[in-house]
DNA sequence: GTAAGATTCAAACGAACGTTTAATTGACGT
DNA sequence: ACGTCAATTAAACGTTCGTTTGAATCTTAC
């Protein structure tokens, strides 16, 4: 019984408003974005006192670091464990595209289908933050991902040893670029349309069509670049 | 000599104080974002006085819609008259897909290397706006490229015929994330590092690159959505 | 039971924001 | 030369923001 003594004494004190904050601050930094989150307004519907943020977290800055980290950590290590597992299972071979890219999935999918890790909200949040312009969220950002990335490039160079590693470092740029606007998940689906409700808040299908999409990229042929060039100037010329 | 009357007529009014707030809301928007990008410095910087942006613009959204419109029209009008072109030229044969993607990227090429017309920073600007949760800058946005993905779609299900439309459209979904995300051009290049500050900043060599992925991506197989599951599911399970 | 420490609370702080106002300036037609 | 009107200006408006403060309340340990 020690355990519940435990979890009762961790939340009498603190722990019970810090995680209603991270919840209510998580939910409400997806849907409007974190300068137009006021402290105010999140506090007042997480049924906290406005100060408490500041002497829990210090500043909005860390609290917004402090929701990212709670999911972000724990998905980035089991995406390292599964790539890990795959690779000793596949050795001697290389762990193909597809395994790989997998491993960079699934724990995405455990996280959107697990609500008690924040679902699909946090996914969302996550894809919004790789696109927002404050300073410290990217670099934070870059600190986080920085040795995951370097895992899975590691990796990819392994199963596509023909590309040059310039080439597999943008269309890893791609990828992430494609995983993290499709996680977004903004309303941006609406302009391409014909969407069905029931797909669009669907990640699990919405992973699944990505993954095939993004493969035939990874093995797709090499750019012949001065002929694209001289086609695009044709282009150019013509048009003036 | 009338040109010159008219021009230093032109000037002397409001037009010479609109085009700097322009350009110069251009450049703090896409360095800061909408949120983030006061009124006051902006004005500042473009040395205009304060109340000038209310007395041409009405209000900041309407001032960050004005800098939108003023690039993002004309490129998407380009863009359609560009694929109308094309599929005339290759009638009665369908447009092939790597041409429709040209039609797509050159005419953001040519804005790209046009710095009369904002350049590179306009494209990260539009990029940003992409993600960006305000609710007016997305209902915007879809307004905005509602005719012209819907043209683009049309031209592209005629040249996958055997592409399912849902599935078309999720691709199509991808192809304009990769896009934006890559536009954007945020710092995030870092995370994936190794490309030379060169190569970061040539949004042309970037975007023939993305077009063999793109295209590749597109003709990917159709998704054995069935056989994925089991493969996910089989990796979540071991994961327990 | 009481002292010590952690947490909550209402209130206020100073700064920055978008917007409005009213006076002033300057150019143009007549 | 003068009246008209668009444009600019300095100043202020009211609001909201993140953060800080000091007292009040609760928890914990002796």
């Amino acid at each position: 019984m020690e355990a519940k003594v435990i979890a009762i004494g961790a939340n009498r004190g603190s722990t019970a408003t810090k995680v209603r904050i991270l919840d209510t601050a998580e939910a409400l930094f997806m849907e409007h974005g974190f300068e137009a989150t006021s402290l105010r307004s999140m506090t007042a519907a997480a049924g906290v006192n406005l100060a408490a943020v500041n002497y829990h977290f210090g500043t909005k800055e860390e609290l917004f670091e402090a929701v990212l980290t709670r999911r972000l950590d724990p998905m980035n290590q089991e995406r390292v464990e599964l790539l890990d597992r795959l690779e000793r299972k596949a050795a001697p071979d290389p762990l193909s595209c597809d395994r790989i890219l997998m491993a960079l999935f699934v724990p995405a999918l455990r996280l959107a289908r697990d609500p008690a890790r924040g679902g699909k909200n946090f996914l969302r949040l996550l894809g919004r933050a790789y696109a927002d312009p404050a300073p410290f969220i990217r670099h934070f950002l870059s600190e986080q991902y920085a040795v995951t990335i370097a895992r899975f490039k590691a990796a990819f160079g392994r199963a596509l040893p023909h590309l040059p590693r310039k080439e597999l470092s943008w269309r890893l740029h791609f990828i992430m670029g494609a995983l993290s606007y499709t996680l977004a998940g903004t309303d941006a689906h609406k302009i391409i349309s014909e969407l069905s409700p029931r797909e669009t808040n669907n990640d699990e299908i919405l992973l699944r069509r990505l993954a095939p999409f993004l493969l035939a990229g990874l093995n797709a042929p090499l750019p012949d670049l001065t002929e694209v060039t001289r086609e695009v100037d044709g282009a150019l010329a013509r048009k003036r």
